[in-house]
DNA sequence: AATGAATGAGTATTCATTCAT
DNA sequence: TATGAATGAATACTCATTCAT
């Protein structure tokens, strides 16, 4: 073997940057936010440190980038689903939202959850509090349009339907947070969602247990 | 001349335990858990450092030390409500979490969600899962006492139901972690939580907005 | 040999404060104020980064303490001369700087010069400039007192003639910084000394050549 | 579409020399010695940092050029009065000196005196020290032209006088580096330096209140 | 038992220097 | 020749833990 590790060669700012983000959402995934210090970072991305700060002002900035990456790809989530009705909709994002949780370090949602968890640091609680709203409003949306095109019940309140689904979301990412993945695993989730999505769309309602007869 | 500083008394061990633990439930409260430093904790407790060597083995010692308290104040609310029916005990609980968590600084609810912000600190979020199975069990209890009782419905899966309950406290601990405190004033858990009771105990169920008018 | 440093024995506060502004003035009169790191602070009062901290809040507080000091010593160089008569004492006091400075590492002197030229450190050149009007005022006062009792003329401004003693001890600190200690050396500022002080205390002046000849 | 980009055109080495040492003396006067560092030296000369390499063997090296280029000032300074009396050209250089002191970043002297507050750092105090002389050199020699010519007493020290002329300079230099700017402003310095040059003309001298009301 | 001074590994950040392009 | 991305050693400062008193 070489003695001597040879000088990272030179990479486009945009791929180094992605490189660096990617390193950052691995780390927090492992480590959480606390802990996902800069050497770690480095450590991840390959690089040194000093390089980190060439491409971010600081560890703070490197948090928001990867807090920005993660709604992009809650974005092209939700957008992936773009054609079918709002039901449909909501139900293939919960799905596939439900397959992520299942996955060891499935995509974006450990990071997102420790992002949530992270507490109070200065200037991050904001940004989380920002996407989380960002995330809530298209949901509201896929809602809103559903209600629009006549397939979820205009007589409900959209943000309160809105709420009820996103709480579900919120269970399972919780449950995965503190290691309680049997509850995702046992379909609780799917069935409450099922539940929810009945209750919006038939006028008449019937009982949980003819649901879980059908 | 006296000596103003009287040195601090003997104190029967378990008594100095609780204050200590005491303390570290005000600091994480007011600080979070990464700023919950061993120096702020000897000061809110009126010990000196080390002191606290001697009743604890570390600063994760500590902390889990205190989130068996919080177990135990959560308990409590439990408990509190016995002699009551199955439904209106889940009811009481549900409704007194509602005003713990809009209550500044209420009760153990703020360090709890800090627990679980601390990120997958070594140990800590084991203990954290294991509070929440145990605090979990508590409310299954209650169910499955329901069933017996005949005040809840025995077709349903008494596991499911708690799990729904839980997930619309779980609900109202991450819209409060994240500062979006509006989908608690806003009364939506508990509108979920009253939708659910009502699906539990009755046979034929009403439509939501048969609830909503009623 | 033993294997182990022993742990630094714990020492009465005010003298471990002493130890460490101790070892400030000297990395400060070896290498200057910016290179005055804390890791040669520690290095040099033989105790652990952490320590200078439990004793100071911040490298600049060390910086001022070590000023602090200086001018302790500042005070004791010209208290030391009390006693005698105005003219006396600011013969004397000369001297005594004029020996301070050709001698290595002399006391004081070495690093409040340092000090003065530590560039816009924040909060530090306002404490140098703090100490130099204190270290002047004392000076003036002196001369107040000479003009009081009558050995310096009256008809003299007392800040202008302060002002010139004051120069040349200033001249001589300029050339014991930039190594050109040849101008101290050779008297020159001795003789200035005498040329103004002749000059303060005499209603009519000889010339140059008539004092270099006495 | 065209390259907004424009690649610095190739200059003549000493061209882009002098461009650096420029830039070098610009930005030591604004932030002092300690922070004109490497990027802000290349921003403020308008080249990227590696070409600054291509011209310095190291940042040391830029200082000590930047030093060499004050030098050439204080040697156009001095020149610029060729052609008076030797008496005449110590009074002029003074006063130019003094109007510098007053001037916001006048000129090489702010620089100058950043450079003297630099502390020892490795070869440059020493650098620091050799301009002194040289400048020193430089004004003594002024001083035997005009013993030479008989404009000043050839009884007196060339070298002393020199030093007492250059000691008045070092005093406006060091309470403009301190903030004590009454020195320069009260016209302190100013009436040091008459009385001396009319001790270095005048066979008999005239005592100081003389010399005040004339 | 109680103390708090002492420690040293760890933190984010800066910056002179190198070198592939 | 000119570049600027990449580096890593150094910076001031924090804090959980130890241990002589």
């Amino acid at each position: 073997m070489s003695s001597r590790q040879v000088r990272n060669r030179r990479l486009p700012p945009e791929e180094r940057r992605a490189q660096i983000v990617d390193a950052v959402l691995r780390v927090v995934s492992e480590h959480g936010v606390p802990s996902a210090t800069v050497a770690r970072i480095a450590a991840a991305a390959g690089v040194s440190e000093g390089t980190l700060y060439v491409y971010f002002e600081s560890r703070d900035d490197m948090l928001r980038a990867a807090l920005e990456a993660i709604f992009g790809e809650i974005s092209d989530l939700i957008e992936s689903s773009a054609g079918m009705s709002a039901v449909e909709r909501l139900k293939v994002i919960a799905q596939r939202h439900a397959v992520l949780m299942k996955t060891e370090h499935g995509g974006f949602v450990t990071p997102w959850i420790e992002f949530i968890a992270a507490g109070p640091q200065v200037g991050l609680r904001e940004a989380i509090a920002q996407t989380q709203t960002r995330a809530f409003d298209k949901m509201l949306n896929i809602v809103e349009m559903g209600q629009a095109e006549g397939t979820i019940r205009n007589d409900l309140d959209a943000r309160r339907l809105t709420w009820q689904w996103y709480t579900i979301m919120w269970a399972e990412n919780v449950s995965s947070l503190m290691g309680l993945s049997e509850y995702i695993d046992d379909g609780h989730s799917g069935y409450s969602l099922d539940l929810l999505l009945r209750d919006a769309t038939h006028g008449t309602r019937r009982t949980a247990d003819e649901i879980a007869k059908s």
